[in-house]
DNA sequence: CTCTAATCGAGACGGTACGTCGCGTCTTACG
DNA sequence: CGTAAGACGCGACGTACCGTCTCGATTAGAG
């Protein structure tokens, strides 16, 4: 196991199968669980050799790493403006609305063996978006990310399970008042 | 494969067998991580055959179900009459100690791959434990219980990674201000 | 590799399975020269489970191994009495006419990659059929037997590739001339 | 694949690639088995591109096939002369004299995955010396040669595994014994 | 007390996925 | 523009574990 993995190979092939990889595990998480997904199956929607696959992953917990990465950086980009200016409503709707579109991918990453790791992404990611709140001495900032992006994954989680029982919106409002105010804008 | 998972078989030697790989698996939780343990690490641990095993349990997981509910059980036992009498901050207390006091067990049951279940089977129990907050119509009961259960786990997990870092009153303060209090005694 | 190569193993299924992978080895050198044939060939063929080819043999050498230990030590008892009664010819006669009989086979064993093999378990059975030669001081025991043996290898071997060119009585007298004779009974 | 074989090859680059090619093979050969070394070890080894390899050889068998004729070339005509004049005597002590002073190529050409190769072109350079015998009708020519030289090179290696407990003489004495008198001066 | 029947240890087996290795082809980037 | 460097497809290898099964020894209950 001595996978280099550079953020930017010069060789194209390289970003090429890489590419492939993602988006063949991508496209499988949207058919069946992360655990029930082997990497041979990776290989072969990928079209790559079986070999290959370990020339540029670990493991598939590698790719789904480098996949949920991708997808979390997006979904944090798209509510960060709003969490800027201390709308945390605005926030939460944004974060709903892009999983609402994407329900088949987001309940494969937060549901099932993939939780585990998407949810550490998504602490790794969430520790970028800096917490306003100064004053609670008792809380580390640590803890308290950890705290806040369970909460969002679990409340995810939790309505994505469900179906369409729950409107967006309605969903939204728990994750602001749960999550996001308490944490984000403590002052108002 | 006719695994008869009653929870109160009559047979004796049932019992003291299932008793023998629960003991089994606890012992070698405290060694490894659950991934790594085998079907086989057990039995040869509990003494009794290979094939044994799956008369008594249709996999380790099952096994590791058994364990947890029995300990989350005693974990909320302990922290349940302070709770009735609203006592979150001696809730928090005495659940925290009881951690402390088994910090191999629990740490081996809250982190690494074994954390799945047993925070499934601490929902399932806190479930039990009634809020007494009717007011918020915005919040399901069921997914108060899964944020209240999993910022708990995230908590202690937390904690336990940390070596000694952090006292019990200390992380006992945090976990009654984040959890404790707000859901279970809104009012006070 | 642990595999414990007992020559009598007690569990009968063991016995049972390697039987097999002898014989599906067997009927496969009929087919196709033994660098070709790959483990999961032999495996497929005798109808047992590709990893329990290697709780049996180490690899497929060693089934070829016991597979030619078995038929050498057939052939050698075979010429034995001719020997011991110091007829040569008659010795070479029998031998050339049960290599006739099975010409697929030990076609397959002297010739392609098996011959390696082959003839190395031909010479540690030969080392048993102790010559009466003990005059010749300058040559030591062991490289006599090697000789010979090589030589009776190369003989049936080139006769074996050239189809049915010449007759069995023509290549016995070769091999008892060449042999047999100037090794086994260099006195008459 | 149009690998060009041709044993003169007029652009000179190709003349030292294939030299280099060799050497390295041969450096190797000293150092562990023909069957362990791979491709890519002897383009390493060779300073020249792993691709570069294929364009002058179709496998590693072909480069130890140029390797084995140059130096059995060398053997030959070392041990020619003494033939020619049915000094066999002379004849096996140069040859033996010239493999004890390039033991370990010798001995990696002899023994191990290389042997059959090495056996095989020894076999065709054979050829080209012809026997003088002419009365032993029921020999063929042929297989006389493929007898004398396995018989050959099973003393020599043999002798060269032995470490160095027989001296040159002895084993040259040996040789001209069993093989070159009997084949090459029948008559004396 | 003997003899059959059930039980349980031990572990062989079929199966599946893994991660590694080497080959021979083919693309890329560099001089 | 040609050559090194090396990524790739391919396929065999040997390992690990699962869950099923068969075997043999031990024991229990019936006669």
């Amino acid at each position: 196991m001595q996978v280099a993995e550079a953020s930017t190979p010069s060789d194209p092939r390289i970003k090429r199968t890489r590419a492939a990889l993602c988006s063949a595990l991508l496209s499988l998480l949207e058919e069946q669980p992360f655990d029930q997904i082997t990497i041979r199956d990776i290989a072969v929607r990928a079209e790559i050799g079986y070999a290959t696959f370990f020339r540029n992953y670990a493991s598939k917990a590698a790719v789904l790493h480098d996949l949920a990465a991708d997808q979390i950086r997006r979904l944090i980009e798209l509510a960060f403006p709003a969490i800027e200016g201390r709308n945390g409503r605005a926030a939460a709707l944004a974060l709903c609305t892009y999983v609402d579109e994407h329900r088949r991918l987001w309940t494969a990453l937060l549901t099932g063996g993939a939780a585990g790791i998407v949810r550490e992404e998504f602490i790794r990611q969430g520790a970028r978006v800096k917490t306003m709140s100064s004053r609670r001495a008792w809380l580390p900032l640590e803890l308290a990310n950890i705290v806040g992006v369970s909460a969002t994954v679990e409340i995810l989680a939790w309505w994505l399970q469900r179906g369409l029982g729950l409107a967006v919106e309605e969903i939204a409002r728990v994750l602001d008042q749960l999550v996001i105010s308490p944490f984000v804008k403590p002052r108002g």
